[in-house]
DNA sequence: TTAGGGTTAG
């Protein structure tokens, strides 16, 4: 045995060694700690006692403290493992996503050690951790041989396996099959249909669940959002409140990912505010929800400031703030928190580095960034992923190293998926490069056929040659083929009312206004000089949408209906689910000058910041 | 012992 030095130690042992193994185990906290009392009871022969074993068993097993190597040799040593101890493993192991949660299983089969209900929650567990279904349905044969099919346990368990790995047809069969449910079963088939897109199955489970409670709330509103369906998460979680039910963690998390997406301020600070008045702490999770979604609303100081409340300061919650950074351009900043965060001690992993070459990408920091992406593997052990590559070649043509940019995708280690031809593809029409732009533009539309952005793209580009007879064919081709493009949808928000602009739309109830608005800033902008650009208007010529008509799109419209209904010196803010046409760009940072207006507005990927005739990304979006 | 959460290149 190992000398006990420290005093709190000794003292423990020495309990031990009196009367109270028991409580002595149960106060322990680490794992040293518990090493030298597990010593201590081999030499006491206390090692023969199953509940203490048990319970040396459960602290190694456990994710908190736990060590499952330990556990295993804790495990190996006992002479006949019950029940109980079979359990702990799996348990431990399932929490591991081992395998070898499935292996011990076969051996408690093997040696005839009999179940209990805890035993197969915990293994199908593992199966949905591992997704295997062979194995789930030859468990599903055990759990009615051994007697626990109408076990609500084992039956909830085995319908969220069979829900949250796609088989929600199986989930259907048995949960029509069994006597008895309870809300786990009806909050399993919510969250299973959801998850493989059927909303309105999920929504009519949710609908008929007996009695919610905040668990079937939430994982409605976390479904919408899985699905896009961000307006429906909101408009649920204020039902949720008429009804009663008190928000918890979970559930603002979820739906201030929904305010984040949105770019709903207003909401997202009423969370915000409701959990400083109600107490919640703010964890990891939440608190990176939080700082997420003041940045995708614009606000990066409310960002910065509930950064610096979190006292559990993980490395999602950097990587959230250094991601705000970046789509506003504040590369520099990200750069500094980057640095921050390493000297408190804090490792990178991959997300953050996808995080901070956005920003130098977004910020121009060539050099910069390309050093970092140097060190991912040099410095901190990393392998380089296709993200991180994707953020270079968008890094590099942004910058105008088109040819590197390439060179990069060929020589990256793993084939290119098409976000990454899609960098490049952006970087030739940022710096009008036809020829190499048309070439990816059709690689593009050929590996992806139903995607209508590519066609899009590649229409424009085409354009941009002057070649309007294919670009024109690109889009008919598109329409050929029944490819949708998502319509451009710009939305703002005035005292907590999220009003949104479709181009040409006249749906508005204050439409004929904000037309007239627009004529208006039309005039003022053609005396600056302003004509607009008449490559996208001829891609129209074929199409009888008005989408496309230059002067009517979403961006024009919100902005309209901004100066028409903001008092002047306010700040313009408009959330748009595109990018941000060419044309559109020209004509705000004109406007943001002769109407003295800072307007900010979030396209797709980031944050435009306009005054005085400027915009942030400094034009290369 | 079973059910719900966050950050990720265009």
């Amino acid at each position: 045995m190992t000398p006990i030095t420290s005093s709190p130690t000794k003292q423990l042992s020495l309990e031990l060694n009196v009367t109270q193994p028991l409580s002595v185990l149960e106060r322990c906290s680490k794992m040293e700690e518990l090493k030298q009392i597990h010593a201590h009871m081999f030499k006491t022969g206390l090692v023969a006692d199953t509940i203490l074993v048990s319970k040396v068993l459960t602290f190694c097993a456990s994710p908190k403290y736990g060590n499952l190597e330990h556990a295993q040799k804790v495990f190996d040593r006992v002479n006949t493992p019950n029940t109980f101890m079979y359990n702990t493993m799996i348990k431990g192991y399932s929490e591991n996503k081992s395998e070898k949660a499935l292996h011990l299983y076969q051996q408690m089969l093997y040696l005839s050690v009999p179940h209990n209900s805890y035993t197969f929650p915990f293994l199908l567990k593992a199966c949905s951790s591992l997704s295997v279904m062979e194995e789930t349905k030859q468990i599903h044969a055990h759990v009615i041989k051994f007697g626990f099919g109408s076990e609500v346990y084992a039956v909830n368990s085995l319908l969220h396996v069979y829900a949250s790995s796609g088989s929600i047809e199986a989930a259907r069969l048995l949960f029509d099959q069994v006597a008895e449910r309870d809300i786990v079963s009806w909050n399993s088939m919510v969250d299973g249909y959801a998850k493989c897109g059927k909303m309105e199955a999920a929504y009519e489970f949710f609908k008929n669940t007996p009695t919610k409670n905040v668990i079937s709330w939430t994982t409605m509103i976390s479904g919408y959002v899985g699905a896009g369906m961000y307006k429906e998460a909101l408009d649920l979680f204020q039902e949720m409140q008429l009804e009663g039910v008190e928000p918890d963690k979970v559930a603002l998390a979820s739906t201030l990912s929904a305010c984040s997406y949105l770019g709903a301020l207003d909401q997202g600070r009423w969370i915000h505010a409701y959990i400083d008045k109600t107490g919640i702490v703010i964890d990891p999770i939440l608190g990176c929800a939080l700082i997420d979604m003041f940045a995708k609303c614009g606000d990066m100081e409310e960002a910065l400031r509930v950064f610096k409340k979190v006292k559990k300061r993980e490395v999602s919650l950097w990587t959230s703030l250094i991601y705000g950074f970046a789509i506003h351009g504040r590369g520099g900043e990200a750069l500094d928190w980057f640095e921050n965060m390493q000297k408190a001690g804090i490792k990178p992993n991959h997300v953050t580095f996808t995080a901070i070459l956005t920003a130098c990408s977004y910020s121009g920091l060539v050099d910069e960034g390309k050093s970092l992406f140097e060190s991912i593997e040099r410095v901190h052990k990393l392998r380089p992923r296709i993200e991180h590559y994707g953020c270079m070649v968008d890094l590099l043509g942004r910058a105008g190293f088109l040819e590197e940019a390439k060179g990069l995708i060929e020589q990256m280690p793993v084939k290119p998926k098409a976000v990454v031809w899609g960098a490049l593809l952006n970087a030739c029409r940022i710096h009008k490069n036809v020829e190499l732009g048309i070439k990816i533009g059709k690689l593009l539309v050929e590996e992806d056929p139903d995607h209508g952005g590519r066609y899009v793209h590649l229409a424009s580009i085409h354009a941009a040659a002057g070649e309007w007879e294919r670009a024109v064919e690109t889009r008919r081709q598109m329409k050929e083929r029944g490819v949708s493009k998502l319509p451009g949808c710009s939305a703002i928000s005035l005292d907590g009312v999220i009003h949104e602009f479709l181009a040409g739309t006249k749906s508005h109830p204050q439409a004929k206004q904000i037309y007239r608005a627009w004529d208006s800033i039309a005039e003022r902008l053609e005396k600056e000089g302003y004509k607009p650009a008449l490559q996208n208007l001829l891609l129209d010529l074929d199409d009888e949408a008005k989408e496309m008509a230059i002067t009517q799109h979403s961006e024009k419209l919100a902005i309209a209906f901004g100066l028409l209904r903001t008092k002047p010196g306010t700040t313009i803010r408009i959330v748009k689910n595109l990018r941000i046409c060419e044309d559109c760009h020209t004509v705000t940072k004109l406007i943001s000058k002769i109407y003295d207006r800072e307007i900010v507005m979030r396209d797709r990927t980031r944050f435009h910041h306009f005054k005085d005739g400027k915009c942030t990304c400094g034009d290369k979006w």
